[in-house]
DNA sequence: GCACGGAGGTAGACAGCGTCTACCTCGACT
DNA sequence: AGTCGAGGTAGACGCTGTCTACCTCCGTGC
């Protein structure tokens, strides 16, 4: 993606990538990546002064992932915007569980340098589907769609969030986060098949 | 709370408190905590064998506060359901921003041990609050009110997190988190003044 | 009155961490 | 052929959490 695939430096995000999907965020130490690319724990410094750098690294192939995800999702499902809605929704929910290391460090920012590694806008053009989806769906109201498409973005992302932490089933009784999902699109789109 | 108010125990979790607070989730390490406290690094291991015991005993303080200043504002507020939960949501986005770092912790469950402290169960109080709140203040639907409230909770918390992380800011071109909270309630509650 | 034992805190060790820096090793270019 | 720099190594430093050996009192039993 950024030239040099088979440099070191893709190497170690590479190693990073894997190591926080099977392992966890806290896995994700300099040293550890550096073991597992095969080099010695001084050698990434030459392309990741800090470990915020190569973290920030690894947390961009996250959301580059995430986004093929949904325009994978989005080009196989109906184009009816409130179903193209719900499989970007399913989609997101997804992928914070199955890949709940990677979902955890995209969104630690005290972990990430969002600034310079210009992290914040890696989400945007995800966030810009979500948007035109939603000022397409949605039923007439006075708020502005980017906040509505906020609205459900935080409210996924919480769900995603609540749920991975134990609360959401302990405090709803919900076996899984179906009925959850589907509240929360009924809520910000109107009820279904509207 | 747990008896033992002037034994060392307390002295330790409110010099975390306050760490937490002033510096943020990353300066509450077990070391630093014993020294703003005046004992030696090793001291706290007699009342907290891991720093997980600790951080999450620190975190139970924060769900307290929490918890009482949303008791205190429900108190103080319209009894209208609609208008207690707008305090309720308030309270939560305020708390969040207001103590960016005992919130942060609060939901680490990286850092924390939910299971021996029953430290999940310490925010079911508050669940239940709004659930309650919940059942009385929506518009009829098909979905269970702790499955409603759940969403809501989840939208909150979303909303603190991705505000916090700048991102919401950024999508949304909000400069406050007041429309958002706002567009949150009219969506699972029905529009306002209904 | 006094030895004793345990509660409660100290202090040093250890491995692992991120960062810094001195060094080494090649391959390319003049 | 000689030099120079890019790229990687390796050791040090101070920090962390944890473990353990020790010390120091205070309360109790006799």
């Amino acid at each position: 993606m950024d030239a040099d695939e088979t440099g070191l430096r893709a190497r170690l995000v590479a190693a990073g990538v894997d190591l926080v999907l099977r392992e966890g965020q806290s896995a994700v130490s300099l040293r550890e990546i550096a073991r597992t690319a095969g080099v010695s724990h001084g050698a990434p410094r030459r392309y990741f002064p800090t470990h915020v750098d190569l973290l920030s690294a690894i947390a961009r192939e996250g959301f580059a992932d995430l986004t093929a995800r949904v325009e994978r999702t989005l080009r196989d499902a109906d184009p009816d915007p409130r179903t193209q809605l719900t499989a970007l929704a399913r989609t997101y929910l997804d992928f914070a569980a199955a890949h709940r290391g990677m979902f955890e460090l995209m969104f630690r920012h005290d972990l990430l340098d969002s600034g310079r590694l210009r992290l914040r806008e890696t989400s945007l053009p995800l966030f810009a589907v979500l948007a035109d989806l939603v000022a397409q769906a949605c039923r007439p109201t006075d708020a502005p769609a980017a906040v509505l498409a906020g609205v459900l973005w935080a409210n996924l992302h919480g769900i995603a969030q609540l749920w991975a932490w134990g609360s959401l089933p302990l405090a709803t009784g919900a076996t899984d986060d179906d009925a959850l999902l589907r509240a929360a699109l009924d809520a910000h789109l109107g009820p279904a098949r509207a």
